[in-house]
DNA sequence: TAGATTGTTAATCGATTAACAATC
DNA sequence: TAGATTGTTAATCGATTAACAATC
């Protein structure tokens, strides 16, 4: 536990600023100013620096930063220097479409397993996977290492296959069950509600302004 | 345009709130302070005091705040006490999944239309919808009275859509694809990165604590 | 009246922005 | 050296929390 603390928003503008590299990358730039970044994401020039300060001095004063090495830089820091092997446990219609969503392999995250209870779900083709029984998940998470459990099934079993996970020695879990679960301290959880993202929508238009 | 502004960060708890208040309705509770909802949340119950205060006066001091009551106001801010018309533009893995999620329908969302360009997914059936043209656009925003437009096209087609979407009138507009759309002032527009979620747990794991 | 809880103000905390010395 | 841009400190801004008068 680091005694400093990093805001969230901070990390959330890193995978921005990393893409927003690799497209300069392949535009063949070399050499990039915060102020640059900053607009090209839209944000200031001073976020920028004070983002990357939390992690090191990656620059050259009067001079910039090497795009390639920033770029390097951010990823590692991000955790996105190599591969993660996910499980997606539930192979409903999200889990399904997020087992085969190509931007989850882009930024690294390989999805190695996807389990199911139901008999009509287990045998089922998701591009180069099979739908398999929940009940290889120890043996599934065991063989092909899995660090990240992504829990698609109804709110109901979310807690059951969330213990499943654990047990089995997954150490970070992406929720995307309306379900508030409990885990230790030692396990990294992250929920995602996608009807909130509507709701916000919802309240912006009602209330007839942009928040923020 | 309010003079004073509300955090997003509000407008998400509220939706939290309105969650618990339901289930609260569901176990015939009458009466609830903030210090319950708190619990019941996990925030403070200061916080939620304060939530409401942007609002409106809407407890009797000495006793609480009706279930019901509360519930209804905040339903009512957060623009859930009417449907909301949705089309959802990209039938792929994810917007078919979109289609048929349940989780919208219980807050008021109902999607109404889906599109896609692709022949091999018009006339393919998606719960009680069909996906339609591409070309009909403009026809079914009109005759659905389509509030609320989600994008889950490939990045290379999303502003064409999205430029589509807001001369037909739509007002509010969910982006899944990964790429920076322009909306005029008037449209509400609202980015979803789903492997952003994973790139945080990613950067948890490496830096070996939980943010915030 | 005594006890409880709201609504609101003031204090605190944390994140963003502005400014500038360091330095290429 | 003159010009540019970083890294960092101080100022500002905004959100959360604590405290308490109002009041049921």
């Amino acid at each position: 536990m680091k005694a400093y603390k990093i805001p969230e928003a901070t990390v959330q503008r890193l995978s921005i600023y990393s893409r927003h590299l690799a497209q300069l990358i392949s535009e063949g730039v070399i050499t990039v100013s915060s102020g640059e970044i900053a607009r090209g994401v839209g944000v200031s020039s001073a976020q920028v620096r004070k983002d990357l300060a939390y992690f090191g001095e990656f620059g050259t004063r009067g001079v910039g930063y090497n795009v390639q090495e920033l770029y390097s830089h951010v990823m590692r820091i991000l955790g996105l220097n190599h591969t993660w092997n996910v499980m997606i446990v539930g192979a409903g219609k999200l889990g399904s479409a997020l087992a085969v969503y190509k931007g989850f392999e882009d930024r690294g995250f390989k999805v190695r397993s996807v389990l199911d209870v139901s008999e009509q779900r287990i045998g089922q083709q998701l591009g180069d996977l099979v739908v398999e029984s929940l009940a290889f998940l120890e043996d599934r998470v065991s063989r092909e290492n899995i660090d990240i459990g992504i829990i698609t099934v109804p709110a109901a079993a979310a807690q059951e296959v969330t213990d499943k996970l654990i047990r089995a020695g997954v150490k970070a879990i992406l929720n995307f069950s309306p379900r508030v679960l409990k885990v230790p301290d030692s396990v990294v959880l992250r929920n995602v509600d996608l009807s909130v993202n509507l709701e916000v929508l919802s309240f912006n238009l009602s209330f007839g302004y942009n928040l923020k």
